[in-house]
DNA sequence: CTTAGTAAGTAAGGTATACTAACAAACATG
DNA sequence: CATGTTTGTTAGTATACCTTACTTACTAAG
């Protein structure tokens, strides 16, 4: 809001465009990009010439040019996948997962190791840091030329200052993560919620690539969301799991009744499949995995779990759609793995109370990235701020 | 997007955040503006003196500065108040208001005029036209010094582009509306939709002064509703009105079953008091207002009906809550007016649903503005557009 | 009444950015 | 092999900001 423009900032932002512009075609020309950006080729050439410097792109080899209608060939110009690598850490409270990838966010490393136990910042500062320092060693890259690491994480999230509020799954309060993990690693280090950096991810390497506006809901054990507008990830929080939708007496885990994430999130559906079962008999825990096996198979009680979990899922997405017209929404999470049990309620619930208008501009669909979205949004998130948005940098 | 950056758009930028801290601040000095933006004394005097010439700052004269430590007294800066207007113009389906006003929003002359029956777009510009250029020479204020006209309208309007993709109230549908008004004007137009510009209305001069993300409600007749993210209005529809919030069997008029406005519209509000009287007895119809009324003296029927409407629109606006954590509500319409009768079922049902954390940070208030805050935000609109927002008026 | 101190506002020179116009390079075509 | 076309570069110009040094206008103390 009270940030002053300046031709610096200009060039800045000249350069985010520049960037943007060649990762969206990966190849693409000096020429060319000066008529995307009507820029003059002057200008472009400039750009261009510091962001090779800089290490960020390379041009391809004379072979793969490709001019028509005669004339000089263009220099293809495209992302240097050979000098910079980022880093993205997703801190579940399961498992953690890292990946390395270079700067068109193919992944060249992959790790999913379980959380430590005790879960204090300590503890988990040491695992992450530990493992940072040996994915970078495993892929043999200098550390020197990782640009930054990406770290997503369960709940509420500051990215701007790079603190976790709070996150009720690690019992954290008020944790200065962003500079704890960058002073021990020396390198840049960004920060958001799990649900956000998944959105990211989405939008940059899964479902959402050509969307703008979106909504995204992560139903797991719990049920996360975020809301995408105009390619920005919402800052305030989310709850879309805790939005009423039924007068039923259900006792949701934030203390409320009726809540969403008391009839559709995988703990209420595993929930549902054991209930009445605590007489006499001994029996073992049904997992939700387990029940969407037994309802794929017809067990019409297990069917009529998932149908009530999608119905009433499909009725909360109709609300967001109402109210926000998103042009897609995109359901993430354990539950996708269910498929049709879950999105055939929940398609046609959509479709009962939905406005029409609305239906017709906003497509449904399942995650495409499924658990990994986390982690590669937290190495979109890195690559975002790092490389490709750095006219936002001094913002912050 | 893909707007490039130059130099001169960084002057442009300035400017409109000179303007800007004008605006909020009323009185200040170059060097004050200078110290504000981080901007060299320089800078700040060149911008100044620019806007000092194009007739938007004045300075004031010497008896109202106000340096105290000694040294050379500021001379304060505002804005001019003398040598442009500002026109706002709010075409509702029964009543056309208008207002012309200053820079700083000081409304000089307002009129309320019914609108013509036939609702056809010609007819609505010759009205428009000629209430515009009576107004203005009322006022006797030269055209010339009118910077433009804001138009709000109820329906789908596409501020960018300038038209009005539909509006069942009037049964238009893509009306190139800002271009015919500006043809015949022959002035800049900028068109919105009324629940947005009351919102922005709201936002300047009304309740939500201190907000930068907000939720605005307008229930009327119908229910309409605003996002306000960052100061900025969302430009998606936003149909508040219909999500779905009962299973009671309540017909909309949308076609959908147990939507927000079959229950808690000022228009459901009236066939909750009518209905069960087509019986054999003659009888009037009960207005809201008349109903209001009796609900006040006591009447345990009609307060059930408020009762009923407030409750839903409460647990209607938690799930916008939940979902968005804004920091203000503002409810506004003609069922502002009811007072306590509303906003007492209504925010104890918000208190039952929404998350204690959003609780706590999230206000409800109703409107200052009332009816006019459709013409205040359409004089706002034309403000923001033409005045201080001048950078982005490239961009469409 | 004079003198020192302080802050506001202006002037001049330097640096960064982007643009235009002309030019060199590298090809396709007839 | 000459011509036309497109790419990328060189040189010069305009605009915007910044820094440093200066003038202006006032307060406060001797």
């Amino acid at each position: 809001m009270l940030r002053k423009a300046d031709p610096e900032q200009a060039r800045q932002i000249n350069t985010d465009l520049i960037l943007d512009s060649v990762r969206k075609r990966d190849l693409v020309s000096r020429a060319e990009l000066s008529r995307i950006l009507s820029v003059s080729k002057m200008t472009a050439s400039t750009i261009v010439s510091d962001l090779i410097e800089r290490g960020l792109l390379v041009e391809t080899d004379s072979s793969t040019s490709g001019s028509s209608a005669g004339g000089r060939p263009p220099v293809l110009l495209t992302l240097d996948t050979s000098q910079n690598f980022i880093i993205g850490v997703d801190i579940g409270t399961t498992t953690v997962s890292l990946v390395v990838g270079n700067l068109k966010g193919q992944i060249l490393e992959q790790q999913r190791i379980p959380t430590k136990r005790d879960r204090t910042v300590e503890s988990i500062l040491d695992q992450v840091e530990g493992l940072v320092r040996s994915l970078v060693e495993s892929v043999s890259v200098p550390i020197s030329s990782v640009l930054g690491v990406g770290v997503s994480v369960a709940g509420l999230v500051d990215k701007k200052r790079g603190y976790v509020r709070f996150s009720p799954d690690f019992n954290w309060q008020d944790v200065e993560f962003r500079t704890l993990l960058q002073d021990r690693l020396q390198l840049p280090v960004v920060i958001d919620n799990c649900t956000r950096a998944a959105a990211l991810g989405e939008m940059w390497y899964g479902a959402a690539t050509e969307a703008k506006t979106f909504f995204y809901v992560n139903v797991g054990y719990g049920i996360g969301s975020a809301v995408v507008i105009d390619g920005r990830g919402y800052e305030h929080d989310s709850e879309f799991g805790h939005i009423h939708v039924t007068s039923s007496p259900l006792q949701c885990e934030c203390g409320k009744m009726g809540c969403l994430e008391a009839v559709s999130s995988g703990r209420a559906i595993e929930q549902f499949a054991n209930e009445g079962k605590h007489g006499d008999v001994e029996h073992d825990w049904i997992t939700a995995k387990e029940l969407s096996i037994a309802a794929e198979q017809g067990d019409p009680e297990a069917k009529g779990i998932f149908d009530k979990a999608g119905k009433y899922l499909g009725r909360a997405i109709s609300t967001v759609a109402n109210l926000l017209s998103p042009e897609l929404v995109i359901v993430g999470g354990g539950i996708s793995r269910s498929g049709e049990l879950i999105m055939d309620p929940l398609e046609r619930e959509f479709s009962v109370h939905t406005m029409e208008a609305i239906i017709e501009t906003t497509t449904i669909c399942r995650s495409k990235l499924g658990v990994d979205a986390s982690v590669v949004g937290a190495m979109a998130l890195a690559l975002d701020t790092l490389v490709f948005h750095q006219s936002q940098l001094a913002n912050r």
